[in-house]
RNA sequence: GCCCCCAUAGCUCAACUGGAUAGAGCAGCCGCCUUCUAAGCGGCAGGUUGUAGGUUCGAGUCCUACUGGGGGUACCA
């Protein structure tokens, strides 16, 4: 059930009168029906008024009064009324209320209609690349794909979710350069995928230091020049008169000087990366024993690819190893994928793919790599290197292949980073060429993961925040709150409440933002268990548990057989139309993949709940019919916020 | 150079895709636990939505220019 929706339908065959049937136009006009943006307008308005008039060369409150002679609004609206320039505020009759909160009731759906174009949605999300550490940045793809999966999922669309794994890329080959040269036996015996992860590590950091050493004097001299430019711009700033000439050239020096402070940053990095080697002795000497070592990792990748037995068997090796320890973070998180499907799943298929675009003409060698050139792009997609090797492009369009064959797709959402845009753009581009356009292919990006100082988050040491560190974190102060709270609280139940309100918090930080907006990470907000925050919900759905616990009434015997619903008070009302509203925030979710809408609505539950929490005490409830009806407002809410919770993949628990 | 995002309260973010008086949470101040769990509630204070124009009945939202920040830009993912 959809109050916003039965609306529409009421007025639409009204509307479609006035614009001679104009399908997308009479869409138009009723997508200007909405939940009134004030309360005391009423619970919904209809502003389609305005451009009506407009476009008829009537008043729009004229224009509003005609729709409503001809719109039956009885039995749905107890008031309908024109406001200002021509609002139609609407008020919900509260026997419909009364109905729809009873249908709610006895359902386990809380009364929310599946789809009636049901799809078939693949999401891709995580996607972490396998043998490096999992890093805070990795939870934002994670948190709002699995979301997203779980709530297209529950209004009646199929969708399955795949984490395409980065398990065949360059990281391997440091894994494999560092095991062959620096492994330690005992260490990897031990702990392998502590040593798999210093390994790691520890050739980047070479690379790093001799890429550093050969950019180190090109970067110099480039400061330098920029230096010499800017003394000069500014001895001609102080010789020139004319005002316009002066303007001009500070516009010049201010380029330059944010030239230079690029400049200087990228030097800055390169003598820490000199630095952090050359001031340890032990890595100075692996360094001098391994100046080759950026081309040999190529090499063990590129002999990987190629079929070496010994790197094959090392990899086959390594890999479930890496799963195993990311899926421990997967278990934390509660997050489930139907497949992972990594990059060497489509590892055989990807020669022929770059063939048949080639022999039908939409790609073509250049500069001896194999491309495909786009309109209104100023590079080609490149899907073969001119080593022979192909790209994540060339497995990103094996996969949109692989996914329209055999799960026939009507929908890919890649849940990744706005940094890869222009990646997805020309991907999309060259598998509508290939032939696959009929399927919605879209980028759910989200913004950077920034640090307090607004760049990309990076600890001082340059390692970014590890996964496993920042949920042992949360759970620690959600552990610490709930001891304070309850006093000799037992050791399991302690650790399950810190569980499930730690990593719910943290998931919600992530949710509850707009995923457009990049994120500047602190550590507190993440981490807080006030405000606007998952504890804040789950506080909410436990006391409804802890007032039924109180007031001794059973809600379930009340879901199929309901007393009549009383509105003694305001709050009553407005939370029972709230709640009828989950429906309408499920669907707003779904218009452009914003998990964060949700939030929004469950937040104003809550505040609306705790409201009535506050003014109508069930306790001191005199009358039994009115009781019951408040208990079943409680029941209601505590399952919407349930349900809610659980489509973000978050818990709840009957006592905090 | 070219292209893409972003700029809203001291801080971190919303604003249902053009609607009525721009909202929350932190932080600050004042109240509320002998009253169903104070991880809560009520109140105060905080804004020329980066700047200047434009479009229209109506702009934080759309257009233009500018300023500032981030990202991308031929063989990394």
């Amino acid at each position: 059930m959809n109050a916003l929706h039965e609306l529409k339908e009421k007025f639409r065959p009204i509307i479609a009168g006035f614009v001679a049937d104009d399908v997308s136009k009479t869409d138009a006009m009723l997508a200007m029906i909405r939940p009134a943006g004030d309360a005391k307008h009423g619970d919904f308005q209809a502003n389609f008024a305005m451009p009506m008039g407009k476009q008829t060369g009537q008043s729009p409150r004229a224009v509003a009064e005609t729709v409503l002679q001809q719109c039956n609004l009885s039995g749905i609206c107890q008031t309908v009324d024109i406001a200002g320039p021509g609002f139609i505020n609407l008020k919900l009759d509260d026997d419909w209320i009364k109905r729809q909160l009873k249908s709610a009731l006895a359902d386990s759906r809380l009364a929310v209609d599946s789809v009636t174009n049901a799809r078939n949605y693949i999401v891709d999300y995580s996607s972490p690349n396998v043998a490096k550490p999992m890093h805070v940045g990795h939870i934002r793809s994670t948190v709002i794909g699995d979301a997203l999966t779980r709530i297209l999922n529950f209004v009646g669309h199929c969708a399955k979710s795949d984490n395409h794994l980065g398990d065949w890329g360059t990281q391997f080959g440091m894994i494999l350069y560092g095991y062959k040269h620096f492994r330690d036996q005992e260490a990897f015996d031990s702990d392998t995928i502590g040593e798999l992860s210093r390994l790691y590590r520890l050739v980047r950091k070479l690379i790093d230091y001799h890429g550093a050493r050969i950019k180190l004097v090109v970067l110099e001299t480039a400061l330098a020049e920029l230096e010499t430019q800017q003394s000069d711009l500014k001895q001609k700033q102080s010789e020139s008169q004319e005002k316009s000439a002066v303007k001009k050239i500070k516009k010049e020096i201010s380029q330059i000087e944010k030239r230079i402070n690029d400049a200087a940053e990228k030097l800055q990095k390169a003598t820490t990366a000199i630095d952090a080697v050359e001031n340890d002795s032990e890595l100075s000497l692996l360094a001098a024993a391994h100046p080759e070592i950026g081309t040999a990792v190529l090499l063990e990748t590129a002999k990987l690819h190629a079929g070496d037995q010994e790197n094959r068997d090392l990899w086959t090796t390594f890999l479930p190893i890496c799963k195993q320890d990311m899926q421990t973070i997967y278990d934390r998180l509660d997050v489930e994928f139907d497949m992972a499907l990594g990059e060497s799943f489509y590892n055989d298929t990807l020669g022929a793919i770059v063939d048949e675009l080639e022999a039908k003409g939409f790609a073509r060698e250049s500069d001896g790599a194999m491309c495909v050139f786009l309109d209104g792009f100023e590079t080609p997609m490149i899907i073969r290197k001119k080593d022979g090797a192909f790209l994540y492009s060339t497995t990103d369009l094996a996969t949109i292949k692989y996914r329209m064959d055999n799960f026939d797709a009507d929908a890919c959402l890649y849940v990744v980073d706005h940094r890869q845009h222009e990646h997805f753009e020309k991907l999309f581009a060259v598998a509508a060429l290939w032939g696959y356009d009929e399927a919605e292919l879209k980028h759910v990006s989200f913004g950077t993961v920034m640090g307090k100082d607004g760049k990309p988050f990076q600890t001082r040491s340059g390692d970014t925040v590890g996964l496993a560190g920042l949920l042992n974190e949360a759970e620690k102060r959600a552990a610490d709150i709930a001891r304070e709270l309850n006093e000799g609280i037992e050791a399991d139940e302690l650790k399950e409440n810190a569980r499930v309100v730690g990593i719910g918090s943290l998931k919600y930080a992530d949710l509850s933002q707009n995923r457009a907006s990049d994120y500047t990470f602190d550590y507190e907000k993440m981490l807080a268990l006030k405000g606007n925050t998952a504890a804040y919900l789950q506080y909410g759905y436990a006391r409804v548990q802890g007032i039924l616990r109180k007031v001794e009434v059973d809600p379930r015997p009340l879901r199929d057989a309901p007393v009549e619903f009383e509105f003694e008070t305001e709050i009553e009302r407005a939370l029972a139309v709230q709640l009828l509203r989950f429906e309408e925030a499920l669907s707003d979710v779904l218009i452009d993949y914003k998990p964060n809408l949700l939030c929004n609505y469950l937040f104003d539950l809550g505040q609306t709940f705790f409201k009535f929490y506050d003014q109508c005490s069930l306790k001191d409830t005199q009358s039994e019919t009115l009781k019951h009806s408040r208990v079943q407002l409680c029941d209601l809410t505590a399952r919407t916020i349930k349900t809610g919770l659980a489509l973000l993949g978050i818990g709840v628990l009957d006592q905090m």
